[in-house]
DNA sequence: CTATCGTTCAAGTCCGTACT
DNA sequence: AGTACGGACTTGAACGATAG
């Protein structure tokens, strides 16, 4: 038996999304063609408990409890917005030295294939397992898609999560100094950049919009651990697993959303794009 | 008119925090 | 561990008000 190290999950979709008819695009995973591609394992319940046949696998488990985030009407009506959270784990701090080990997305308005999770190759070691639990032999195996292998199927789930005539918008804690820098260095290594219409959001700012609000009383920590225990939101699974995170803080923006009373014109004012991040660095260097 | 004091604002510095 | 951001705090410049 072949080990499946990337896997999509339906979750149900919820009420409030029950009359949105997005049409999502299948993603042909017979075009991929790849050996790990073919342990992809379309998923089609709604609770999923995903099991590697290898010892040296941890089990990548995960909750599809229904996205709680709520979406008002300002979010579902024009402009459209879907928001998709993400998490990466990674061999180290620096975009430059370090690699993506892990990759894990969650489509916040539920439906078909609305998770996507996988370990990725970062074809060097990983040094740093006792903070996520991922160890080399988990990831350097033939079955463990690199970056450059997973980018087109990434790029095809993110469009496959398109709205029409709407935008996708990719949320992470820290993304701009983490998630993104990232994510541009690996499709650097490629020799491709990040599509420059793929918009971006910072929880980081949010949380701290969030505890002005709350006022001094409220904790000065903004660590998603930290932020999770400001809303009294469970830990499902392992921390620092991507899939786990992401779990997290899809929980902890539906709270943000709603107690800063954000709609979708609200969110696009704070995104930024990956070309701003370059920007930023060249305007560091210049100055 | 000049000197002094208080207020405001911008810039700089330092520390804590975030991510793995 | 490395790096950058945000907040708190400090510093200094600029300006207005007031007294001598």
């Amino acid at each position: 038996m072949r080990t499946s190290s990337m896997c999509y999950s339906n979750f149900q979709v919820p009420k409030f999304c029950k009359t949105l008819r997005y049409l999502v695009p299948s993603i042909r995973l017979a075009s991929l063609g790849r050996t790990w591609a073919q342990n992809f394992k379309v998923l089609t319940t709604s609770s999923t408990t995903h099991e590697s046949s290898a010892n040296c696998f941890r089990s990548i488990q995960y909750s599809d409890a229904q996205a709680k985030i709520i979406l008002d009407d300002k979010i579902v009506k024009p402009p459209p917005v879907n928001v998709l959270v993400f998490d990466i784990e990674t061999t180290g701090l620096h975009p430059k030295k370090g690699g993506i080990i892990e990759i894990a997305f969650r489509d916040v308005q539920g439906g078909k294939n609305s998770c996507f999770q996988t370990l990725v190759n970062p074809e060097q070691d990983v040094p740093n397992s006792d903070i996520h639990g991922i160890r080399t032999v988990m990831v350097r195996r033939t079955d463990v898609p690199t970056m450059k292998e997973l980018i087109p199927f990434l790029l095809q789930y993110i469009q496959s999560r398109q709205v029409l005539g709407g935008q996708v918008l990719l949320a992470a804690h820290n993304a701009r100094r983490f998630d993104v820098p990232f994510l541009i260095e690996a499709f650097r290594r490629c020799s491709l950049d990040i599509p420059h219409d793929l918009l971006f959001l910072d929880t980081l700012p949010l949380a701290r919009e969030v505890m002005k609000l709350y006022g001094p009383k409220a904790s000065r920590k903004l660590s998603l651990q930290a932020l999770g225990e400001f809303y009294r939101i469970p830990l499902e699974g392992s921390a620092h697993r991507a899939m786990t995170d992401v779990n997290l803080l899809t929980s902890i923006l539906a709270n943000m959303i709603s107690d800063l009373k954000l709609g979708s014109t609200d969110l696009l004012q704070r995104t930024f794009k990956a070309s701003d991040v370059n920007n930023s660095k060249k305007n560091e260097k210049k100055s």
